[in-house]
DNA sequence: CCCTAGAGCTAAATCGGATTAGCTAGCGAG
DNA sequence: CTCGCTAGCTAATCCGATTTAGCTCTAGGG
């Protein structure tokens, strides 16, 4: 039961401590080992079970080979698990395991949580959002290395930051309903046209909506207008949309900021006996499992969660040197295109 | 930047590192430590910030307030996030921290991971599934605490194991549609009636249709019929649902094995001009969100995922002794009540 | 024959607390 | 005056590795 340790396995080999050590950290060439006396020592682990006791070497060493990774909240967002995911395969692959914990937005928890994982010797932190957002960077964060992920440093900080490319995505909903031939009638669904119309806290609506603004400028394309919501979830998008099906000039495409906005879009259309991608194409955001169970299948830009979260870790095992700290990384939203985007009838 | 040690907190005090390690860990008073002498101690640790080095306390108590949390998919099912969510809350309730690690469904990962845990000295494992199934134990497992979340063992064995309440949650099922007055026309998507018509490895399936089968029996009713499906997904539940329309006798109401089997359900439904809760009723499984997002909302038992992770760490941590090892505990699955199950026509 | 150099190992220190086994001073009893 | 006891504290050991600083022995050069 009690488990085998490496003066154990020195006294049967039949070699001192420190050469067992050295053998099996793989340095008994470095070290001038003898072939025999390696082969014995290996042998005897072998033969033991011998697991090195990762406690103790972490004491030693001062690495635990663990990464701390605090988010708000895993769970409100389904495949935001994607984030843990992609940070598990990249820390895996780094030989380290995650050390979890969740602040459900209270800031003092998130201090405590920090501080107790810094106790614990983790090589990093990553302080995960859920949704892409501005925030207040926890000085504790500072002293040791740490990375945002989905979130960012609401002012100039040291910390990089791991986001999805937001503004681009937005350049690409407006790009695939331009390339469909939509000139007028385009309305965004989630925020309003005017500056300052935006959901307090959300980055990825302001960024959205500058990329969008961007590339239909540029093709000299205005949106028609918008609706602000405070929330975005199907029944939101589908009483605002209801409200824009009554607008003029007459709505031909709705971007949705997110997913839920376009289940509560199709409903609207459907009441009002429109076709979604003929009478009125929609693009979205987020691509949740539900864009694709949509009929029409919805087009979406997706949240690249799994890559967001390698990212982070990449950023914070891998050199994160050269790089200025502060650097903000940020991940291409992919485009699921689908059917919810047609010709302008 | 290093970080104060008891050493440098007993200087600062004028006493012995031992007296300051007996005033810290909270034990002066048994040690009979003065008040003066418990005050100095207190006072440098203080002022210079001192944090215990939790791992050299890990080496010499053998105990490292952390749970391993390995599960086979954190991704791929949403709001299984909640799973560690639960598990998570209850950690924290009890100090210990969460070191999480995903198998991918690859046993020898599993194992290794097992084995990286238990090196790292964590006080218990829970082997979390994604969908409720039967598994093998990994035989590492019984070399210290551990319990199965959301899966059974394929043989006895004694670990013990937390899983929803299948079996009930079918009963509830079958109870929702008797009250409403079906007798007849009932048939169940995601499964066939007949025994072995189910999908391999799953738990739920099998354990649900019993649950339906018991109460539907028990009030002098049998299944009409139901579709086996290899997948559990939107398309497969919309093609069955379709060749169930066709049958004798003509359904009044769907079991369906899961929400995403329901979205197909609805449009299979939607097609054939039905509608949903007036003409037939429809009863699902899983409460994903997408079920307040159907038109009418979707009548679904809930997998308590929240709960789940929590009883797996409240297994693991308090007690374990009083009961059996090899204890299979249920958790109940909340019926969640909305509009698609009506009076029969 | 002595000295040096390296090959091949090992003793001992170290990491930072927890814990055990004392040690000392002071007081009261005998 | 001595013994015993206790209050109040400390020295030393331990946990299980890693790592530094040697130590021993043999072979070769001079």
């Amino acid at each position: 039961m009690t488990r085998v340790t490496l003066a154990e396995v020195a006294r049967q080999a039949g070699v001192s401590q420190t050469t067992a050590s050295f053998v099996l950290a793989g340095r008994g060439e470095e070290m001038r080992i003898s072939a025999q006396v390696e082969a014995r020592v290996r042998q005897a682990a072998h033969e033991s079970g011998y697991r090195p006791n990762v406690v103790s070497r972490n004491l030693r060493t001062g690495t635990t080979h663990t990464i701390g990774f605090v988010s708000d909240t895993v769970a409100t967002t389904p495949f935001a698990g994607h984030l843990i995911w992609g940070a598990l395969d990249a820390a895996r692959e780094r030989e380290h395991l995650l050390l979890i914990a969740e602040t459900e937005g209270d800031p003092d928890l998130e201090k405590e949580l920090i501080e107790s994982m810094r106790d614990r010797q983790v090589g990093g932190i990553v302080i995960a959002s859920m949704y892409t957002r501005w925030t207040t960077v926890p000085k504790g964060l500072l002293e040791g290395k740490s990375v945002l992920l989905n979130a960012l440093p609401s002012k100039p900080c040291p910390v990089a930051a791991v986001v999805p490319d937001e503004a681009e995505g937005g350049r690409d909903a407006a790009r695939t309903l331009l390339r469909a031939g939509h000139t007028d009638g385009i309305y965004v669904v989630g925020v309003g046209t005017k500056p300052g119309q935006v959901p307090k806290g959300g980055v990825a609506a302001v960024e959205r909506l500058a990329g969008i603004k961007e590339v239909l400028s540029g093709a000299g394309v205005s949106l028609a207008g918008g609706a602000l919501l405070k929330d975005w979830q199907p029944r939101d998008g589908y009483e605002a949309s209801l409200r824009l099906l009554g607008r003029k000039p007459e709505p031909k495409a709705l971007i949705c900021l997110n997913d839920r906005v376009s289940v509560g879009a199709y409903q609207a259309l459907e009441d009002k006996g429109l076709k979604v991608g003929r009478d009125v194409s929609v693009v979205s955001f987020d691509d949740e499992p539900v864009a694709s169970w949509l009929r029409p299948q919805l087009t979406s830009i997706a949240i690249p969660h799994y890559e967001l979260g390698r990212k982070a870790i990449e950023v914070l095992l891998d050199g994160g040197h050269s790089p200025p700290e502060g650097t903000v990384y940020r991940v291409p939203m992919p485009i699921r295109e689908r059917e919810s985007v047609g010709t302008p009838p």
